[in-house]
DNA sequence: AGACGATTTGTCAAAATCAACAAATGAACG
DNA sequence: CGTTCATTTGTTGATTTTGACAAATCGTCT
């Protein structure tokens, strides 16, 4: 860098987005600041043969997901945070990525951002690299400022949070004030997701959080760790397909949290997304409830996320803390059925348990018990024989189904 | 009758059995003697060309009870029951019944029993008649030296029946042991049906009663009062076809019951038949819970008269009384759909309920709401839409049974 | 060994369910 | 009044489910 050039960042900037034109002013490229969580803070006006993937950016307000996944598998993002060094990354065309050149901001082991340059009609030779590393020293102070800000935030943040879900604070109108104040606006859906990990530190938090963050399925307000327990207040991004969206972002987080750390066991469950956020607590608490039961049912609830898919579970284990459900005789079907299997070596009261897992559904209860279909039919028929049971009568099955469960239970 | 014929009735007999044949003799006719519950109690042994109603009788020890009903129909048994006088019946070709001429056996108002007489190569002239209205006052000194015994033996009985169902005896055992020294042996499946009156009363009580033991589904060993309540203990006739056998009893008694006495409205119970006569006081219990059940739930459990056909039931009502359920918020599925047919005048949550009353058999649930079955399977549709849940799962299914259920139980 | 009953599997056609589409109805809105 | 959208109904052909039957298998008992 010429000395005249040099010492155009040596004089504080009002802001960053003057920043940010002073760097593009100096590589005549476009030029793009990032937080460490790939959102946006500033972007250079220079903004001749910007490629698709900044338009996006600056469009978002944010990387897309799809780029940021890209630069993971390719290791680009890894190595930024590694090194101070800049990085010169090719053309990735099938996302719309140009030539450039990206680079670390950082305050001691912590990366704050990133500097991105596109490299549009030019090419930056060894002199511009060393430029722009001093350039991202310089940066290191301009977002250092935010960043205390941002923390500062982000304690008031998880405060509210932890009042929220304790129900410290429990109507609506002063829920949305509180998030209105520390610039969470919008009143969109809310909900809780809770993340169970087998152990965790600050650095595997902060690892997480980032990683969660860049889903952009969903938008996280605000996130806190208790425990091992990563606890995350979201509002799903599109506002008719909340379900979707919130599933979405829990496969992608699983998927990416293992391909990243290796880390693969872990336990999620969400509660509601509610529009009144009275109900936030109560969408902590259903979260909760999810991944205790799934520890409790693991075979019966494999694949669950929400609360409602829960199910028919929810009363199992009321039942099951009732009183009288423990001096409750066996029902005599199940009774019948126990002592048949015993003289004949049959099995039929697992065949009608997996009958009734399958709700009725002859060639999946078939398949799960690898048999033929007319086994199963026989078997039924004689189940019925035995026990005079009717299970074309919806109300004998359900009730049945309970009692199996909570037999099973005992 | 002839001063010497009339002398042999005059004296005593020492059994039933000498009395009966001394009629026979008299008429030289078949004679059989019943009980007031057409049970046999003697026949003579003049047995040239008896019929095969006669013959039945005597083998089943008892009326047959296609006989007893077609003697109601045609209104023998309420004439013979109304009057001390001789009925001549004729013929009735169709259930194997020759002609013969009847009287009951009566003391004070009371019916005691009947004689009858078959006419067999001979019929019976006003004479006859005259003498057989004369032996009949004197059949009632033999009879109610029997009936003595049998209201002693009944007082035991009842009492007996009280202590099982109150628990008082426990032990199979011993339950078995006092049933065999009233003259009930066997060891047969044991199990106790209720039926409620709206209102009952002394002679009420004997009528419907005679109709319970005549018909020959169940056995009786037991009957007794308890306010409006009429409780059996009974065993079912066919060891394998326990069920069919009480249903089948039930809805004779229930029909008789209405035709005879014009009571339409009779609650009635079953609980379940056991071997173990430890559960004889379960059985009891399962059948009252039948009956407050049906008081409950009397849309749902139109057809029900046993105790396992409760099914779901059982765990709603348990549900309905923990406490938790009572804080427990209304499901969002149902909350949804609820503002959903509020702003669209729809009414997708009955559509859910009848739904899921049928078990998904679209339909049946078409038929009950009357609308085509595309319509419903586009409701369907939309509520997966708006609620995100997923029927075709039984785990979500059931829930939202017990759900909406629970939430119209409130 | 062989007779018996219970169980399993295979086959096939009738009956039902399902999915996709078109058309009719109807209420709401500007 | 016409337009739009949600809802209802009708039609069709593919697919699945079912029920009845025959045949094969297996264990038990004599």
């Amino acid at each position: 860098m010429s000395g005249e050039n040099r010492q155009k960042f040596y004089r504080p900037f009002d802001s960053l987005e003057e920043f940010v034109d002073a760097i593009s002013e100096r590589f005549q490229c476009p030029v793009t600041i990032e937080d460490a969580n790939h959102h946006l803070l500033a972007y250079s006006s220079h903004d001749e043969g910007t490629d698709a993937a900044r338009i996006s950016t600056i469009i978002g307000r944010r990387v897309p997901e799809r780029v940021i996944h890209r630069f993971w598998k390719e290791g680009v993002i890894p190595t930024l945070n590694q090194s101070d060094e800049p990085l010169v990354i090719p053309e990735i065309g099938d996302i719309g990525l140009g030539n450039r050149v990206a680079i670390s901001i950082r305050s001691n082991q912590e990366v704050l951002g990133y500097i991105w340059v596109s490299e549009v009609g030019c090419t930056l030779n060894e002199q511009d690299l060393a430029d722009l590393k001093l350039i991202a020293s310089k940066a290191k102070n301009q977002l250092l400022q935010l960043n205390l800000q941002k923390k500062k935030k982000e304690k008031n943040h998880q405060e509210l949070l932890w009042q929220i879900i304790t129900g410290d604070i429990e109507s609506h109108q002063m829920i949305a004030d509180q998030l209105s104040n520390i610039g969470l606006h919008g009143n969109k859906p809310l909900g809780i997701i809770i993340v169970t990990f087998e152990s965790m530190n600050q650095e595997l938090y902060k690892k997480v959080v980032y990683t969660a963050k860049t889903i952009q399925k969903v938008t996280i307000l605000i996130e806190t760790l208790d425990e091992n327990q990563l606890i995350l207040l979201i509002s799903p991004s599109s506002p008719k397909k909340e379900v979707s969206d919130v599933t979405d972002f829990i496969d992608t987080f699983k998927a990416q949290v293992k391909e990243r750390f290796g880390i693969a066991n872990l336990q999620s469950g969400c509660g509601y997304i509610y529009e009144n956020y009275n109900y936030i607590k109560r969408s902590y608490d259903e979260a909760a409830k999810v991944i205790a039961f799934k520890r409790a049912f693991p075979e019966e609830l494999p694949h669950v996320r929400f609360y409602h898919e829960l199910g028919v579970f929810r009363y199992i284990d009321l039942l099951k803390k009732t009183e009288e459900i423990r001096d409750y005789p066996v029902s005599p079907v199940i009774q019948k059925l126990q002592s048949y299997d015993e003289d004949n070596r049959t099995n039929l009261l697992e065949t009608l348990e997996v009958i009734l897992n399958k709700d009725g559904n002859m060639n999946e209860a078939a398949k799960a018990l690898h048999c033929h279909v007319n086994t199963l039919t026989y078997r039924l028929k004689r189940i019925q024989e035995i026990t005079s049971i009717q299970l074309k009568d919806p109300v004998q099955k359900f009730g049945l189904y309970l009692d199996i469960k909570l037999f099973k239970c005992e």
